[in-house]
RNA sequence: GCACCCGUAGCUCAGCUGGAUAGAGCAACGGACUUCUAAUCCGUAGGUCGGUGGUUCGAAUCCACCCGGGUGCGCCA
């Protein structure tokens, strides 16, 4: 049920005779911000009055005469400077949950105009391990994949892995020179990865060596600037102080990249061998780019090898992704859109998009000073030809309407770049949205690393997540006031479910596109706004069925009404009805926190009906059935909103 | 130098296109388990929404400037 757009097309008619923009006024019919002032409220009266040079109550007044909502309202009220407030009529309210009781769909019904949506999300490197930060684009990702779709919009889930990067050519070095035959046949992944790393590790120290003599000679230079800078700081003050300060901001920017720069030589010289490999291998940097530009030419060694290492590295990204439960329709990798790169740098030429700029060829959008680079000067293509090829191949291939790209927000640029080009490309017609996130930060405000500063693996994240939850489990099951209920496969099989929920859920309830930081023991804790609280109400509910003895499906079928007299009851039932409100806006604006938000909430209004209300020993029969009815539907919305958002629920905790 | 983002309670964060007294969670303090799981509930305290100006009936929200923090601008993806 949709409540908020019924108000609005009621506004829209009261409205229609006094102004031509309905829309924009209708727009400011809202849920109240305070239960005093009802259920919705209406702010359209003042603009409006502006627009009429009339008084504001005189035009909410106005605004009532034409405003029929008496089957759906008490009669309106108009307060303050203007405001129209509307409370909702509790038997309509109680008429409208007992339809959502027992419908599949709790009352929500599909968009009017479903889009064909593209949805790329995830899209991690190929044999480089997996973590915080594909996490969360997983995460986000498989939230709105369920959620348009539950909408009645046709989403295709997309994977976009790297398949065919720069990690293959470091892969291929070290396959070349450093592989473990043994560890490669009994775990080709783990082999794979440990020759990343060690291969990414000797280049990474010879490109800090040749790059720290530039950067000491950079700080040399700016430490000089800001001694200058001083002495004549006192002339001139204001234009000179802000000057001084930017360098000294860039001096001390120097100075941390030197200093780390030398800790991570010197890191890394401790250890006697590595520095022996790194010394044998003077030249792994550029033999490394040389594989992948092997690999991309054809070579027939490196070809082969690649794919024999791919499909073992998909089996270990697949473990991941179903231990997550993250699924995808399509996985449609970097390399796939290869055969088409040539291609597309052809059209863009051909029209008078792209043209070269030393040596390389580049698309230049007005107004932004990049350059778009679709080909290198060796003639290799980049990332953002295979982004426009993949737009062309979605276009033309998937017949898409909607693109959206679950990507980190850093890469911002790009894709306004990219969306940029593409519709002067002739690709104008799609709707592209860049739904983008911010980074998962340590407790030290840094993106979350471990405190030898690895990435932090996903795997272990999540087998940490679970040993976590599992102590809770134990913890509250051994609490019981009569005594344990779950036998110990029972409790793992919770702390799977509210370790992975917790994970999840505190990445969604965060404004995707904040920073946050990564916290244990908020996330999965004892307490407050976490998954563990929205579980813990499921199976509270569930509880109740089970100790009356009923199954869901029984309360679902058995005659009664819906009661909303005490407070509890009403506030829980208007917070059921918003239900789809709730997922409307979230898909919206491609935002799960807002239904993160709306679940807290209503878990909230259900632990305080809990509380108050009794249920299975309320004495009144029509007052019991209300209750069961309107536990029913909160056990439904809960776990259908989790579901939505990727949460698994459980009927015991 | 160019571009983008952020600054809200002690901490972590919400605040939708400008709306009434700025909200949650944690932490603090005080209450509530003989009654459906206290992973809970009820209450108290805590904020010049970074600063200054402007736009207007009305600004955390829009605009300008300033202060403070971050990120991107590598022919890496």
């Amino acid at each position: 049920m949709i409540i908020l757009a019924e108000l609005r097309a009621r506004f829209a008619s009261a409205i229609a005779p006094l102004s031509t923009e309905v829309d924009t006024l209708t727009r400011l019919v809202l849920p109240a911000q305070n239960a005093q002032f009802g259920d919705y409220q209406a702010n359209c009266a003042m603009p409006l009055a502006k627009q009429l040079g009339r008084p504001p109550r005189e035009v909410a007044a106005d605004i009532l005469s034409r405003l029929d909502v008496s089957d759906l309202c008490e009669p309106p009220e108009i307060a303050g400077p203007g405001f129209i407030n509307l409370k909702l009529r509790t038997d309509w309210l109680a008429d409208r949950l007992l339809q959502a009781v027992g419908n599949d769909r709790l009352g929500v019904g599909r968009v009017e105009l479903p889009k064909r949506v593209i949805l790329d999300y995830s899209s991690p490197n190929v044999a480089k391990p997996m973590h915080v930060g594909h996490l969360r684009s997983s995460v986000i990702g498989a939230a709105l994949y369920h959620l348009l779709k539950f909408l009645g919009h046709d989403v295709v889930g997309d994977n976009h892995i790297g398949d065919w990067g720069t990690q293959f050519g470091m892969i291929l070095y070290g396959y070349k020179h450093f592989l473990d035959e043994q560890a490669y046949r009994e775990n080709t992944v783990a082999e794979l990865s440990r020759l990343y790393r060690l291969v990414n590790q000797l280049c990474e120290y010879h490109q800090t060596i040749e790059e720290l003599p530039g950067l000491e000679w950079k700080l040399a230079e700016t430490e000089q600037a800001v001694n200058d800078a001083e002495a004549e700081t006192e002339q001139n003050e204001k234009e000179s102080k802000r000057l001084l300060k930017k360098l000294q901001a860039d001096m001390s920017t120097l100075r941390n990249a030197a200093a780390s720069a030398e800790a991570k030589i010197a890191r890394f010289e401790a250890d006697p061998d590595l520095k022996a490999l790194a010394d044998a291998h003077p030249g792994i940097v550029v033999d490394s780019r040389r594989e992948v530009a092997l690999l991309h030419t054809g070579d027939e060694e490196n070809r082969r090898l690649w794919e024999e290492f791919l499909p073992a590295c998909n089996r270990a990204m697949q473990d991941v992704y179903d231990r997550l439960g993250v699924e995808f329709d399509l996985t449609l990798g970097e390399s796939f859109y290869q055969p088409m790169l040539a291609e597309v740098v052809r059209d863009l030429i051909e029209r008078n998009l792209a043209q070269e700029s030393q040596g390389a060829i580049c698309v230049f959008i007005p107004g932004n000073r990049a350059p778009f680079i679709v080909r290198k000067q060796d003639g290799a293509y980049t990332y953002a030809t295979t982004d426009l090829a993949t737009i062309q191949y979605r276009a033309r291939n998937m017949q898409a309407e909607v693109l959206l790209y679950v990507v980190d927000k850093r890469q911002s640029e790009h894709f306004q770049l990219l969306f940029e080009t593409a519709r002067l490309w002739g690709f104008d017609q799609l709707e592209y949205q860049h739904v983008s996130f911010g980074t998962v930060m340590g407790k030290d405000n840094k993106p979350y690393k471990t405190r030898s500063g690895d990435i932090v693996g996903l795997g272990s994240l999540l087998d940490e997540a679970v040993s976590r939850a599992r102590g809770i489990v134990d913890a509250n099951d051994d609490a019981k006031p009569n005594g344990p209920e779950l036998d110990a496969a029972e409790r793992q099989r919770i702390a799977e479910i509210v370790g992975l929920g917790s994970i999840k859920y505190a990445d969604l309830h965060h404004n995707r596109d904040s920073d946050y930081v990564f916290d244990w023991d908020k996330m999965i804790s004892m307490t407050g706004d976490t998954a563990a609280y929205m579980q813990y109400a499921y199976a509270r509910v569930c509880g109740i069925f089970r100790k009356a003895g009923h199954s869901r499906q029984e309360i679902r079928d058995l005659p009664g009404q819906v009661r909303l007299n005490h407070p509890a009851e009403r506030a829980l039932g208007l917070q059921l009805a918003r239900f789809e409100d709730s997922l409307r806006n979230a898909a919206a604006e491609y935002r799960p926190n807002l239904l993160t938000n709306y679940l807290f909430e209503t878990a909230n209004a259900f632990s305080t009906f809990y509380d108050k209300c009794p249920v299975a020993s309320e004495e009144s029969l029509d007052l019991r059935v209300s209750r069961f009815k309107l536990c029913e539907l909160t056990a439904s919305t809960m776990e259908l909103g989790l579901r939505l958002l990727g949460i698994q629920t459980s009927e015991r905790m």
